[in-house]
DNA sequence: CAAAGTTTTACAAAGACTTGACACAAGGTT
DNA sequence: AACCTTGTGTCAAGTCTTTGTAAAACTTTG
């Protein structure tokens, strides 16, 4: 499927070129307020995100803060005449995941938009809804940050990794805890037990599955 | 390991887009024609395979039947313009395990790759309407789930592979609990009890028939 | 040092397994 | 056929194991 492109841009020209780049390999959709692109934005969302940072009735960097606090992972890549470097920073404080200064030309373009769309498949594994990023050691469900630590985050994506097969006790110490498996402590468990609750935070409803004397498994629905 | 995945499809940006994909956690080589692929397919077995129904050597049916005389389990997930029910149930006829069309999501992409990769592994046995999953540790008659214990398991698992030939009370000590065989109990006979009494509960009738003085067999019907 | 993350301890609860007594069944013997 | 011997089925009780949970202790990080 065409990845679906929401291009935030009120100069009409510029609009007509980044269709006519995206022609043909890219679904496109322009907004040219703030306030239109959001709408749609809540209602349905793209794949990627192209925002120039002067528009017409709002701050970009307002508009970047709102999309993040609906979905911390659509890259975004902002644009803005100003190529200094403050602009830069500030954008991606803010949660941009790219920067790009007008003027720029057409093929520079392109490549981004591929290497953010890439970055974003990339390192992410989509299993029943969840999505790992490795780049940045999150956990989504549907958008939503886990909000994972450390060690739950490499037990959980063990455990989607290997989804609908049992993971006994020993490999899950192997694979997350490392060599050393300690002798006999709820460890395991407590990190089960968290992983649980947070996935019921967000979902509403747990996967992980109890394999008595074996060991865990994450079951689809 | 990574899963190797050999993908059959002759459209240079689809083949990027799964490069993209599967970058990372598998790893993948690309056919642009049947040809081709068959000639790599013979040398080296994939853990998986896509198949673009549309080639320009050869029908994607063709390949996939030629793909099963040699491999009758390897996943195959056929890819195909074609929405329509027609090429669906053709594919699966002819051995496919899954069937996409385009267009098709990234993600979507993802988890049925997934998804076969792991159906494929299950290592599931059929005996006399018995099935085994060894991945969720169960064992199924008829699509219903017996709710074996883990013994009750390995002791069933143990009778139905040898379905048919008497296993000695020795033996089952072994295979089940392990090298210990302690002094005489009732052990095994409780386990074989509870075994007769839930596949009794599902299927209406027995079949473990004891060996007088040496043990017990799955006899099939 | 404070805060966050992790591990340990201790206990409760659930579940699985074992045991021992006894009845019963199958063969073998007289 | 009646008897004896041995192996098996069954039951309920009791033990043992595994897991869940909460709180405390410890560790790491900023």
């Amino acid at each position: 499927m065409k990845p679906l492109i929401y291009i935030v841009e009120d100069d009409e020209g510029i609009c007509e070129v980044y269709e006519g780049a995206f022609e043909g390999s890219f679904e496109t959709r322009t907004f040219e307020n703030g306030t239109s692109f959001l709408d749609e934005f809540f209602t349905k969302r793209p794949d990627i995100i192209i925002l120039d940072i002067m528009l017409p009735d709002a701050d970009g960097y307002t508009i970047l803060s709102k999309i993040r606090e609906a979905d911390e992972r659509v890259p975004v890549i902002i644009v803005s005449a100003k190529s200094d470097e403050i602009s830069f920073v500030k954008g991606l404080n803010r949660g941009a995941d790219d920067y790009m200064a007008k003027p720029f030309s057409v093929l520079e373009l392109i490549a981004r938009v591929n290497t953010n769309l890439r970055r974003a498949n990339l390192f992410v594994t989509a299993i029943e809804g969840f999505s790992i990023d490795t780049n940045v050691y999150k956990i989504f469900y549907g958008g939503a940050d886990l909000g994972l630590t450390l060690k739950e985050f490499k037990l959980l994506k063990l455990l989607l990794s290997k989804a609908g097969v049992t993971v006994e006790r020993e490999t899950i110490f192997r694979e997350v805890w490392g060599e050393s498996f300690i002798g006999e402590t709820r460890t395991i468990d407590m990190h089960v037990a968290s992983l649980r609750e947070k996935i019921k935070a967000v979902k509403g409803k747990g996967n992980i599955v109890t394999v008595r004397g074996i060991g865990y498994r994450f079951e689809a629905e």
